[in-house]
RNA sequence: UCGGGGGUGGUGUAAUCGGUAACACAGCAGGUUCUGGUCCUGUCGUUGGGGGUUCGAGUCCUCCCCCCCGAGCCA
């Protein structure tokens, strides 16, 4: 049994930057996160995975979350929206202090920084148009060109943008732009823009400002001033981050406030099968009538999911089994209907109820009398207390679906002649039918006396069905939802979106019969019926109109065999911008042109592979720049025999040891790379060692031959010493010799590395690998 | 190299330093069962491709391929 949620979540790339920033005491220890909702539209799924990892990562380390609304552009926002925010964010399970924040709240601190940004000469007012803005900034492989604005004086540019602030300028008339690099291939980068004049009423400031400042302004400030030190979003951002960090840097708005630079990390939004994800579909979906409302069932949004009957606890166990990550990808739906089957599993209590009724009339079973059945409400493996009982009659309904004149192969159902388990009641024997028009309209039966609670000797059930009593059943209607779309991925399509929509999305069962327990349920309780599905009652639902929602069916593996699953439907066309993109220049194009401009490199690309007998390939990544070469150069100093080796780890194992630094930067010398590729290759220390040493000798120019000898790293080939490491580990692993002796090969390599990790390194790898294998196969 | 980010079974996510490719979903085959539910068991994958370094590569080097994001006064 899974379900509550009770374990501890995943670890993920995200939470292993704040443990390492914890380790670091790179915030003074602090952690906070943040979920920064534009109120412009309601909660979804992809949401819910954004709340779960913030305000996770916040429950778990032990700190608040704040829930910021991002509120800078009146024009598109609504309070309807903050107060679906609130409740949706509450609804799954999270607290968000006293109140939710705001980033109107920050309007008077922003402006004063920006203010200062305009003091500084690091920004200016723009009076081009947003045409001419669009076609100053330039294209992707164009450099922008400056503004006629960009060179004004500070006074004037301190004056405009009071003025901006006074509200005397019109909507559009200037903008407010940082001053940074028209050119920088980062497009975010090109003198964005950090205000705009709005004459629009705010839902919180009112008509206090008529000018807002954009998101990539508002929201590092935000950031900041808070205090927040981990400030997640998606990947669509990744290319704003460089200009998060401009904005808090050149404010110096944490410095200000006392507190460290929040960092922005990124990872990669939902994208789930067979539904949209963003606003602005969502938001055509309702208006134009294809679903009813935000909270339809069907939609993906919190609240339809709420309304369906979906439990917080199992969105929460959703977005823990999908885990976090950078890379796009589309998660099937299947698994949300997996984790909320799993949870319902736990807490739903079992009802009968048929949707589609067959009347039964139990002809060995006397008019008037009835009968009132015990039934528990769960199953003996949920194991929770509860019952209630249920009228068993002559005259019966059972699912029409679970009876077949002539029936299929493999049918566990009643048919002509069989008997089958009525659920917590008498097993019956199908004796005749009665068909009208070619329809069976009812079945004739008789029960098996003494068959409630126990199978007598002798009788044989087909199956186990669901029924109702006649009389007493109540009527329901009952709303069956299925996925909302046919296609699998709705949002790659160009087709209009109503095209794609799921015809069958919803059925409305009116005349369907659910036992009398179910009179009186409650709004928003959930039921399973048994063998058809999970329920719950609709906020419409009154007492004498019962109204059902279908939640998610049972899994089944009955019927599994007929709807093939359409997973390769989903082929993907190339996108159009992927085919218009322009072949990126290779680094071999780059050395190569290295080599054009200095005549040096392309002489030792020529003479190199002879002289030294190197290859080619060798060749071209030793004569890409001058250092390099002349590393190689002064390492092979007179000895020729050296320099495949020492190509070798020039090319291998030089780039990873000098990480981001330079060959300028680092303390690697010519002659001590000999020393130790000579020493390597004499076998006197092993290749691991020797990569270790390496490392040293790239950050602090130790001397090998020095390291070698004070730390006795010299290599072990002695058989006597090695075998006994070995014999050490394979006896401290006996599990895993026997499932290498049972087949598993692959085990070499690990008792391989846990006899070389023994001895520092030294052991000569392959008389370990020897050794080792003779005592595994002996 | 326009810049940035990515590529592990059908799906999602893992895999300390280079040392057993793991978990879950789906599928398939069984078992249990008064729900064709639940539960249990088994089964299915060599990491986008080529080359290289290494005793050993998902992990390091290299070449190639593919995908995503970026030119809103949206967020």
């Amino acid at each position: 049994m899974t379900s509550t949620g009770a374990e501890p979540p995943k670890g993920d790339f995200i939470r292993d930057i704040i443990d390492a920033d914890l380790r670091s005491g790179k915030h003074g220890g602090r952690i906070l996160t943040r979920f920064p909702p534009e109120p412009n539209g309601y909660l979804h799924i992809g949401h819910a995975k954004s709340i779960c990892l913030n305000f996770g990562i916040a429950t778990q380390y032990g700190t608040p979350c704040n829930l910021r609304f991002d509120d800078t552009n009146p024009a598109k926002e609504d309070v309807e929206y903050v107060e679906s925010i609130q409740r949706d964010v509450a609804w799954l399970g999270f607290s968000f202090g006293e109140r939710a924040l705001y980033a109107s709240d920050y309007f008077d601190e922003m402006y004063a920084l920006a203010e200062d940004l305009v003091r500084e000469g690091k920004a200016y007012v723009d009076h081009l148009s947003d045409d001419e803005i669009k076609q100053h900034r330039g294209s992707l492989s164009a450099p922008g060109t400056p503004s006629p604005y960009r060179g004004r004086g500070v006074e004037e540019n301190l004056a405009l943008f009071r003025q901006m602030r006074a509200g005397d300028l019109p909507d559009g008339a200037c903008v407010l732009r940082a001053l940074i690099d028209l050119t920088a291939s980062n497009m975010k980068m090109r003198d964005p823009l950090l205000y705009r004049i709005r004459h629009a009423t705010h839902d919180r400031t009112g008509d206090a400002w008529p000018i807002y400042p954009m998101y990539d302004y508002a929201h590092p400030i935000s950031d900041a001033i808070e205090g927040i030190t981990h400030s997640i979003c998606t990947l669509e951002f990744e290319n704003n981050r460089e200009l998060y960090d401009w904005v808090i840097a050149e404010t110096g708005v944490s410095e200000r406030h006392g507190l460290s630079r929040p960092q922005q990390i990124e990872f990669a939004r939902l994208k789930l099968d067979y539904t949209v994800m963003s606003k602005r579909k969502l938001l055509t979906l309702v208006e134009d009538g294809h679903v009813d409302g935000w909270d339809d069932p069907r939609m993906p949004t919190i609240a339809g999911m709420r309304r369906r009957g979906y439990r917080p606890e199992a969105i929460r166990a959703f977005t823990d089994l999908i885990g976090v990550a950078k890379v796009n990808s589309v998660v099937d739906i299947g698994k949300l209907e997996y984790c909320v089957r799993d949870d319902l599993n736990w807490v739903a209590p079992r009802v009968l109820g048929v949707l589609r009724p067959l009347k039964v009339t139990v002809t060995s079973w006397p008019a008037g009398d009835v009968e009132l059945l015990d039934a528990p409400y769960f199953p003996a493996d949920v194991d929770k207390p509860g019952q209630r009982q249920v009228p068993f009659g002559r005259t019966l309904l059972i699912e029409r679906d679970d009876f077949a004149l002539e029936p299929p192969a493999g049918y566990q159902r009643l048919a002509p002649g069989r008997t089958v388990r009525l659920r917590h009641g008498y097993c019956i024997t199908c004796d005749d039918v009665v068909v009208e028009d070619g329809q069976v309209v009812e079945v004739l039966a008789s029960h098996v006396p003494g068959s409630v609670g126990t199978t007598p000797a002798g009788v044989t059930v087909a199956g186990v069905v669901h029924w109702v009593s006649a009389d007493h059943a109540v009527p329901a209607e009952v709303r069956l939802y299925d996925r909302l779309f046919r296609v699998a991925r709705p949002e790659e399509s160009d087709a209009e979106l109503a095209t794609m929509l799921n015809p069958e999305s919803l059925e409305v069962v009116a005349g369907a019969m659910v036992e009398p327990a179910l009179a009186g349920a409650d709004i928003g309780g959930r039921w399973q019926l048994e063998r058809v599905g999970y329920f719950v009652v609709d906020q419409g639902s009154q007492p004498g109109a019962l109204v059902l929602n279908r939640t998610v069916t049972l899994r089944d593996s009955w019927q599994a065999a007929e709807p093939p699953a359409p997973a390769a439907a989903a082929a993907r066309e190339k996108s159009a911008k992927a085919l218009t993109r322009p072949p990126k220049k290779s680094r071999v194009e780059f050395r190569a042109e290295a080599r054009l401009r200095d005549p040096v490199l392309g002489e030792r690309l020529a003479a190199w592979p002879a002289a030294f007998g190197i290859t080619a390939d060798e060749a071209d990544l030793l004569t890409g720049d001058r250092p390099t070469g002349d590393l190689f150069l002064a390492a092979v100093a007179g000895d020729h025999a050296l320099a495949a080796a020492v190509a070798r780890w020039i090319v291998n194992e030089l780039p990873p040891a000098l990480g981001d630094r330079t060959l300028g930067e680092s303390q690697l010398t010519g002659p001590a790379l000999g020393a130790l590729v000579a020493a390597t290759e004499a076998g006197e220390i092993t290749g691991q060692v020797a990569k270790e040493v390496f490392v040293e000798m790239v950050e602090r120019g130790a001397d090998p031959r020095q390291v070698i000898a004070e730390r006795g790293l010299a290599q072990v080939s002695d058989e006597g010493a090695i075998a006994a490491l070995v014999d050490a580990v394979l006896a401290e692993h006996a599990g895993k010799v026997a499932e290498y002796r049972a087949g598993k090969s692959a085990l070499l390599g690990f008792f391989v590395g846990q006899v070389i990790k023994r001895s520092q390194g030294t052991a000569n790898p392959q008389v370990v690998r020897e050794l080792a294998l003779g005592r595994l196969t002996a």
